[in-house]
DNA sequence: TATGAATGAGGGTTCATTCAT
DNA sequence: CATGAATGAACCCTCATTCAT
């Protein structure tokens, strides 16, 4: 009988069960799992959680909610908005490498409702936070004139794909940086090259390949 | 007895499983499922499919393959690179609005063994035919100059992002026009703005948006 | 389409089915095993037998009459009984070997009541038998004054025991006439020892064993 | 919900097991009816045991075990070997009578391989005692002179012919002393007859049949 | 708070059997 | 005669959940 605090075992399960969801998905993952991991009784687990469902939701909420602060948080003092982009795209993606379940939270389990709610208010504010980068750089000047909200969602949907791409193919894997140096730049040849403003200093393979 | 001959209940298993699995994914459908949704009894199901997983890769490796040789047979005859970027973004999400289940064969389920190898296949063979084409923009001197290999990865990321998005947020969406004008032309103000070579003749609204 | 004759079928489908019935037994066994181990289809199958039931008990009652026919003429022309009972348990020792499945009928699934009236009566018969080579040892004073239909009982029982361990302990095995030989000469010791009458000139290991 | 102390359940089970099993053999019960034999849910059954493999073995290896234990113990006094191997026919047959599942370990399923190794070793070790007995036999001059080893494979499987005889004959069944009495004294006949050392007082019916 | 025995619905799968062809 | 697609009950097993302790 391991006794710990209320607050200190919900954690406990909370963490177990960030494992098991990320390895086995909802479906494939079962409370004996958890429990286990969690090196608490079966029983234990609706001490503290009510359903599946509901550790799982409380899961997601939870991550949702600290990811898009802590994103919040790294953007507040970057002025540069194509330095921002850049960050943005790096950290999701170190993110995400620490908790694949966000991924699974995001693209699958489509079919359950229960924090769809939570994802969409999520995705609405991250496209937020986005259009509103766009948006600076537009006034500053540093972007093209264009539709700051049109450029956040597809933004933030490569963002997405890029997430996605690093689970389902990760030994056909590019860094972030380039991934944001062809978002800002294009594929078309421009009269005028333009890659020196607000660069983090990192020299990406995808720059040496263009020369 | 509702009696069809062999090949006519095997396409109508295929096709509820294809219902089936993308709305509930592979662990959260089941063979019952299935079988009531083809109209057949699950002892039906079993006389066509050695088992779920049997029935599963097969739909995924059908679908992959249609897809890569639809894929081939439109971009043959387009000649301008930027062009066949849009043209090949357009079709896959109209392909992905009809088989939903392609996500599920890209995203989900990354943690089963059995379909993985032609799902390698697929993602390289994609990514050889953006390639191509990127490798030809280059030539043709209407892309920047770049590697080829690189923007290829980035673009079949992108087009990941794009489709999957269309799944976990329908009501953000944007057209692929949008998306490819962005991964074409950048986000960074040029000295020559250039978007007139090769388009389709649709103006999309993004293109309104930036004026 | 392998058209046969009726009666070439039947045959057929009942050696697939000793095959079959042999190795799995009779719940192991499934019909598509033996409708493939026939070359035939599954339906096939019920054109000559009503059921799996129906073609089991089939099987075993024709084994079970020949092997008595068999037994009946090799003990026709035997004289001497001691010798009989030798012959007897080297025969069915042979037969068992080419059908396994005979044991099965004997030992297994007895909690089936479908061919045991059959069984009892080869039983019965083949008690009868015994009892009748017991009865003339005894009238030719070969062997003790002893109730036939006892011993009967009690050799038969020995043969069954036998056969059993072939399957059982293939490896812990001696030969039918070492099992012979301590049967009709018992362990204890005697006054008298005598082994010579009647001998097929095998001289088995037991023997020598004995001295 | 019957709630009852682990250890009771599992013994219940066993039990209900034990009859199941012996009735229906082990592909023939169904973990359904040993539940409800049981009196216990279904997924119950597998709080306890995993699987129904896991079940059936533990059932077998606990038999083996405890009647190899009573028949030690059983022979342990017993002084002299003609009385000892009538003393462990008749004890096994007892112990068949209350746990006739022993039988379906020795004689069914020989297809599976999850409690060979125990089955062997149960084998080797009770013919070793066998043939200990015979050792001692010939040792003091009671039995002839013979390879112990050899005939105590015989007596075993005699035992075995005795046991499963009283499965698939009962009504033609006979004691077990007769048995013992034509395994030492044999069929043919003797000038010496000998059955008075170390009987145990009883008269069996074969005796009184053979004067 | 915490345990773990118990439940029962539902999972994938098999299989004897039927029947239109 | 012969086929093989189709059935549906039954199989073994899993699992979220409950509840007496």
């Amino acid at each position: 009988m391991n006794r710990r605090s209320g607050e200190e075992s919900r954690k406990n399960i909370l963490n177990a069960a960030r494992r098991v969801f990320s390895k086995y998905g909802y479906k494939g993952a079962s409370m004996r799992m958890i429990a286990k991991c969690a090196d608490i009784s079966l029983g234990g687990l609706y001490v503290y959680f009510r359903s599946k469902e509901d550790l799982y939701s409380t899961l997601i909420v939870r991550s949702l909610e600290s990811l898009l602060k802590e994103t919040k948080e790294t953007l507040h003092n970057i002025a540069d908005p194509a330095e921002a982009i850049r960050i943005l795209l790096s950290r999701r993606v170190q993110y995400a490498r620490r908790h694949r379940e966000l991924i699974l939270a995001m693209g699958k389990e489509q079919g359950f409702s229960f924090c769809n709610k939570e994802r969409k208010k999520f995705y609405a504010e991250q496209r937020r936070l986005v259009e509103e980068i766009v948006r600076k750089g537009i006034a500053s000047g540093t972007f093209r004139e264009c539709s700051a909200q049109e450029v956040a969602k597809i933004i933030v949907c490569t963002l997405r794909g890029f997430i996605l791409s690093m689970i389902v193919e990760p030994d056909a894997m590019f860094s972030p940086d380039d991934c944001s140096a062809l978002l800002l730049e294009g594929l078309l040849r421009k009269g005028v090259r333009c890659g020196e403003n607000g660069k983090t200093g990192v020299q990406t393979s995808l720059e040496k390949a263009m020369g």
